[in-house]
RNA sequence: GCCCAGGUAGCUCAGUUGGUAGAGCAGGGGACUGAAAAUCCCCGUGUCGGUGGUUCGAUUCCGCCCCUGGGCA
């Protein structure tokens, strides 16, 4: 039987992991993080990371399962997360999954389309293309073997024109045909699950990110940037996260160091921003404002009421 | 105390030969189906420091006052 889980979702420092912490106490739970960067071993600090007490007395899943220059995906993280939550469950534990990354949560709730996976080297030729041309050149392409599809994405988001023109060369179908025989926005919920979210009030979100990144870079940011750099090209995909590009900034750009600071502040508020519109968007999601305000007890209670 | 330069959006500033104003950044909203902390789109009314005056009309010109920075005493 498929067992029930309790999601949380929420942007940046709005107090997800100790509320997931909280559920785990008092449902006899685990923790499955849907995090597209806490994935990464060696990632600690910028990733907010919990902390090793913290590891130690709750299990954490789908935390450091690939090396820095290993290969995640949205896909990929939905079957490690299915292998996690049975495996949470089997042993007669809650499932609270925690995370951040929007898709990554609908892809473990709703499933993906069966497409093709990432190919590396048609994303190079189409990027290439593009640049030879120009990305809207490349949607005009898209737009002539897929319209619907061309008619959802703008015209010059590359991202997107590159992973539907992938979709079509790799099956000869269009993306938009996949995607309309897998609907996400109807797809029935692949688990009995609750979603609570977390949002904070504006301000206070504000300053709770403000202090979050001071206390990583009082905990040694720049040192773990500094050591992977030692070991790894600054071209390394899971760079691009916030804190991380900025460090290599300040390192090898000679950006000020305040200067570096100040923009991960800014970069993160961003991406809460992100985060929330992602999740508004969201049909099932129960709001809460703080994490002491969300009912604990009572999801613990649906939670055992499993079987 | 005197002289000079400023006081315009949350911040840094531009501008209006007099017809109530606009950039960057910050901030806000949205999209998202195997890179997603990525990628992409949209959003600018604010006693133009205060107060009198000139004028049909003042943020703009003039007087006085307040504040900030610099210089001289």
């Amino acid at each position: 039987m498929t067992p029930r889980i309790v999601v949380v979702v929420g942007p940046t420092a709005s107090g997800k992991t100790e509320l997931a912490l909280r559920l785990c106490d008092a449902a006899g739970g685990e923790v499955v993080s849907a995090d597209s960067q806490q994935v990464y071993r060696g990632l600690d600090i910028g990733t907010g990371k919990a902390g090793a007490a913290e590891r130690a007395r709750v299990p954490h899943h789908l935390v450091d399962v690939v090396p820095p220059d290993g290969a995640m995906t949205a896909a990929r993280f939905a079957e490690l997360a299915d292998a996690a939550v049975a495996d949470v469950a089997r042993r007669g534990r809650a499932p609270i999954v925690a995370g951040g990354t929007g898709l990554y949560v609908r892809a473990l709730l709703h499933g993906m389309f069966p497409g093709p996976g990432a190919d590396a080297e048609v994303r190079a030729r189409l990027e290439d293309e593009a640049r030879a041309t120009s990305v809207e050149a490349l949607w005009a392409r898209l737009a002539a073997v897929d319209p619907a599809a061309a008619a959802r994405i703008l015209r010059r988001d590359l991202r997107r024109i590159v992973r539907a023109l992938e979709v079509y060369e790799l099956t000869g179908t269009p993306m938009s045909a996949h995607q309309a025989a897998h609907d996400v926005a109807r797809a029935p919920s692949r688990y009995p699950a609750r979603v609570v979210g977390l949002d904070p009030p504006r301000a206070e979100l504000h300053r709770r990110i403000d202090r979050r990144v001071d206390e990583m870079f009082a905990a040694g940011l720049v040192d773990e940037v500094q050591g992977l750099l030692a070991r790894y090209p600054r071209t390394l995909g899971a760079f691009a996260a916030i804190g991380y590009r900025e460090v290599i900034a300040h390192l090898l750009d000679g950006v000020a160091l305040a200067d570096a600071v100040l923009a991960v502040k800014r970069a993160t508020r961003r991406y809460a921003r992100r985060q929330l519109a992602w999740f508004r968007a969201e049909p099932a999601v129960a709001w809460h404002p703080s994490a002491s305000e969300v009912p604990v007890a009572a999801l613990a209670a649906w939670l055992k009421n499993a079987g």
